[in-house]
RNA sequence: GGGCGUGUGCCUGAGCGGCCAAAAGGGACGGACUGUAAAUCCGUUGGCUUAUGCCUUCGCAGGUUCGAAUCCUGCCGCGCCCA
């Protein structure tokens, strides 16, 4: 993909540099000081050093918030140490307590795989995925031959008192959730990887932070150097509210198209614009910070260039372009876009060459169910060639191939289907 | 194991025999305004071929009643207290 400097870790002079920028946008290092002995001691004896991301096989899909950590991992592989991805295969059969969910399924070995292949294609965009540079492990590899006993001898290393630190469980426990033993487990889990695959340094999202000390003190034990905990910040979600999640909606996804990219990035409110300018892009410090004050650039603007960055990395700097085109001429020109779909309908689907609004809309999947697409109608939502539609129960005909609107962003083409 | 609570629509949360498809707020969606920002305003927010109509919903299963989300019984989940 890029171009990095594999040789960075030997010219000494660097490495204070080295150490800067790999702590830069971090929120914070456990810690700052024994990551850079470290990173000198690995220079010395010319080894690279381990970092170690855990991912969720049950949660295939990629987003934003996922490559914050990403783009850390893949900074650290630039220069010249090696990333460990640990496919939590059979830490999912918990799922880590932070979520809602108590108890997941099991998932077979080839809905991991799959989900790993999906996680793998996606994360590709951002790490470099040359084996030199890339080790995948699944944690049931060392987890699943653990008997009862291993699992007793791991427990001891925890208290219950300590386990309750944790914001999650200690907000749980105070609101009379319920908490189960085997959720206490997981940040054990974690840490017994980081102990298998001998991590020098755990990155994660600062909601990780105690499974990660977690795994400082297990390698201890082990007569292992504690690894270095470096956590990132929790990137906002769209709404600029709540924290980027696939379930709350409000996240920009990896491997979305690059129109639909473009347009949520345009959608944030400006406040967060600063946090994301430093967490989802490579724009120094200095100019983002100029990019963010209303009085040298007019917030608008200012998003656009945060829009185009964002889907440069994961498509392509046309593809941004294309799409920051497509999204002035439809949004601030109030045109159509350029390339509309088209959706064909089933002769079925009609009667004397007509079809009811609703079913129309239904069909173009523009809505669930009837009574939706009513509502829309009524709300004076929907437009059929370019005619505002206002009766639920008007019927109309597809003959001139008329193009749907439902609400500003849904757009389509209708057509009779040809067979 | 025992006692006391509690379980409502996407979420929080009222309702405690009929006026309940179920208050209120949040969120979401549609509209106005705009920069697909913020703030504000308006509308909608179970389903149904088109409805002063029907069906489904208030943890689950039964029961009482002309009628239950509301009362009773059992079960399940969660919390607290006692053991």
């Amino acid at each position: 993909m890029s171009n990095y400097d594999s040789s960075a870790t030997t010219h000494h002079a660097s490495l204070d540099a080295q150490i800067e920028a790999l702590c830069d946008g971090a929120d914070r290092t456990y810690s700052r000081a024994e990551l850079a002995d470290r990173i000198k001691l690995a220079a010395k004896v010319r080894r690279p050093l381990r970092i170690k991301l855990g991912m969720d096989p049950t949660a295939p899909d990629l987003h934003l918030g996922h490559a914050v950590v990403l783009r850390k991992l893949r900074q650290f592989q630039d220069f010249g140490h090696k990333a460990i991805l640990i496919v939590g295969d059979f830490t999912a059969m918990i799922g880590d307590p932070t979520g809602k969910k108590k108890t997941r399924p099991t998932l077979s070995r080839e809905q991991v795989d799959a989900n790993a292949a999906t996680y793998l294609e996606q994360a590709g965009k951002i790490l470099d995925t040359n084996p030199d540079r890339l080790e995948i492990r699944r944690n049931s590899e060392w987890l699943g031959k653990m008997d009862f006993a291993d699992a007793l001898r791991l427990a001891q290393q925890m208290t219950v008192a300590r386990m309750l630190e944790r914001d999650t469980f200690a907000e749980r426990y105070k609101s009379g959730e319920a908490i189960y033993i085997h959720e206490f487990m997981y940040p054990l889990m974690q840490g017994a990887d980081s102990v298998a695959v001998k991590a020098d340094v755990e990155l994660g999202g600062t909601d990780q932070t105690f499974n990660n000390l977690v795994g400082r003190d297990l390698q201890s034990a082990q007569g292992q150097a504690p690894q270095i905990v470096m956590v990132m910040p929790i990137l906002n979600g769209t709404d600029g509210v709540n924290k980027m999640s696939k379930s709350l909606g409000n996240y920009v996804g990896i491997s979305e198209p690059p129109q639909e990219q473009f347009g949520k990035v345009m959608s944030i409110p400006d406040a967060i614009m600063p946090e994301w300018f430093t967490l989802c892009t490579g724009i120094p410090s200095a100019e983002a910070a100029k990019l963010c004050d209303a009085t040298f650039t007019h917030p608008r603007v200012a998003k656009e260039r945060l829009a185009v960055e964002i889907v440069s990395a994961f498509h392509s700097p046309g593809a941004a372009a294309a799409a920051a085109a497509d999204f002035k001429r439809r949004f601030t020109d109030g045109l159509l876009p350029e390339h509309i779909d088209e959706i064909p309908v089933a002769t079925t689907q009609l009667q004397h060459g007509k079809i009811g609004i609703l079913n129309l809309i239904k069909s173009a999947g523009f809505a669930a169910t009837t009574s939706e697409a009513r509502r829309l109608v009524e709300g004076g939502g929907v437009l059929l060639a370019g005619e505002k539609i206002t009766d639920p129960r008007a019927q109309v005909t597809l003959d001139s191939k008329p193009i749907l609107q439902v609400g500003k962003r849904r757009v389509a083409r209708m057509i009779i289907a040809t067979n």
